[in-house]
DNA sequence: CGAGTTTGACCTGCGC
DNA sequence: GCGCAGGTCAAACTCG
């Protein structure tokens, strides 16, 4: 069974505006089951974040909560990258680099002297499930799996399989409690979700959703 | 047979 | 410069 609730952590980056909030507001705050099931549907990803990152702020007008297991997530190394690095991220120069990684295979890209990483914005979550991958509408392949330092679980490491798009996610266990599942995306998706085309209402919203 | 997964090797960045 | 750890590749393998 999955779930009661999970953990949302938004790295701090322009372009969530798109969202009409704050990513401060949304840091830390809880989500209810339905975003952690098996099958969360495109259509109450994005108004779940919404509804949830208004609670956890009335939440926190009210009572000074805030669990363990929030500080846990932000030692985590992804998401240490999240918040230590996105302004790296934000200031680099984007031309050039992003050239040559379309045009030419991973191999032969390494081989390019001196270019310069383009990292993407990221953002990580965590819920509690049995299940590592969580379905967002998009279809992942498995590229590498990797064993973690100080962790008894790997990290798994997928891309979108649709053409020319290329985020990519990282599925871990959490070291200190095995239920918790912590994604991290990576990137933008430059199409829509791959199953929800009966809703294109739902596909908006997980547009704005994964930037 | 094509798509997806596994897994060892390799590459790169970073700290010392 | 060296070693470690994280990230990626790609051949081999599995599965439908």
């Amino acid at each position: 069974m999955p779930t009661q609730m999970g953990f949302f952590s938004f790295a701090p980056h322009s372009s969530f505006p798109q969202l009409g909030i704050c990513q401060q507001s949304l840091k830390g705050f809880t989500i209810p089951h339905s975003l952690a099931a098996d099958a969360p549907s495109a259509a109450n990803l994005t108004e779940t974040l919404l509804s949830s990152a208004a609670a956890k702020q009335r939440e926190d007008m009210t009572a000074n909560l805030g669990g363990p297991h929030f500080f846990s997530l932000q030692r985590s190394s992804a998401n240490l990258w999240a918040w230590g690095e996105v302004s790296e991220c934000l200031s680099s120069k984007r031309s050039g680099g992003d050239d040559q990684y379309l045009g030419v295979s991973s191999m032969k890209m390494k081989k390019i002297k001196g270019r310069r990483k383009v990292r993407e914005p990221r953002f990580c979550f965590k819920t509690m499930s049995d299940v590592d991958v969580l379905d967002d509408g998009y279809k992942w392949r498995k590229y590498g799996q990797k064993v973690v330092k100080n962790t008894l679980h790997p990290r798994s490491y997928y891309r979108c399989t649709q053409d020319n798009c290329r985020v990519k996610k990282r599925v871990e266990r959490l070291a200190e409690d095995p239920r918790m599942v912590i994604t991290t995306y990576e990137g933008r998706h430059v199409h829509s979700p791959s199953h929800d085309l009966e809703d294109s209402d739902a596909q908006s919203h997980l547009n704005n959703f994964f930037f």
